[in-house]
DNA sequence: TTCGTTGTTCGTCGAATATCGAACAAGCTA
DNA sequence: TAGCTTGTTCGATATTCGACGAACAACGAA
């Protein structure tokens, strides 16, 4: 598992942003990580391959709309919130009002019994 | 010339406008409308083939966020603003306000001399 | 050390996208 | 009618994207 790449906030593109959340899957990723909360990489479920749950979080990571950290063999993913409203003010807060209005990615979920107080036991 | 095709207001797709508005001349392309004027094809100025220019003023238009109205063999384009904010609220606002302190899509720009009360000489 | 768990990466596939020039169609205009 | 203007459409390429299974790497546990 190779150390992630995570742009800094000034890098962030806002056509690459765009782009990362134009998929539902992706869009749904966001919806899920929304509350502010670090999710575990198994706590999420989408109805995809593994390997396609990887590809979209890169996607995502990469562009800078999340926030990956490592601890042993698993994963934690934050929306990076802060950063995004800073440099896009109200991007985020208007898509995820628009996504919950229309129910976009709503195939991502997050383990049932999961929750982000246990992330880390 | 053929009839173009305008999605209803309820049809926007949110992951489709996302789309469309991911790509920097397409960006250019909604931050000249952005004032509200209509403005003709030809006054329209991008670093691209009319062909290229033509395609993405139809994904554009597909996605319902510009609207084509055609006047013998010339056609005039503009932002559906206020069904784009009906559907999404702020994301529009947001997204030109990002784009304009990026400067995203600097090289779509309007014909010299063209003025909007001018489109319909 | 040997497993098992956890994500990532690789190879591949089909579909979609961006781009261009050329050909075309529709409507003015001479 | 014959041309001119204005966009659109048509191939043709090259690139990217989303998806999958399989292989791999890193770490913890037995």
């Amino acid at each position: 598992m190779r150390r992630a790449h995570h742009p800094a906030t000034g890098e962030l593109s806002l056509p690459e942003v765009m782009a990362a959340l134009s998929d539902p899957l992706r869009i749904g990723l966001v919806r899920v990580l929304a509350d502010g909360a670090e999710r575990g990489w198994g706590e999420l479920r989408a109805p995809v391959a593994k390997s396609t749950l990887s590809h979209h979080l890169r996607v995502l990571r990469d562009a800078g709309v999340t926030r990956t950290r490592q601890e042993g063999t698993r994963c934690f993913v934050t929306l990076r919130r802060q950063d995004l409203d800073e440099r896009f003010p109200g991007l985020v807060g208007a898509l995820l009002e628009a996504a919950g209005a229309e129910n976009v990615g709503s195939g991502v979920y997050l383990a049932p019994g999961a929750d982000s107080t246990a992330a880390c036991p």
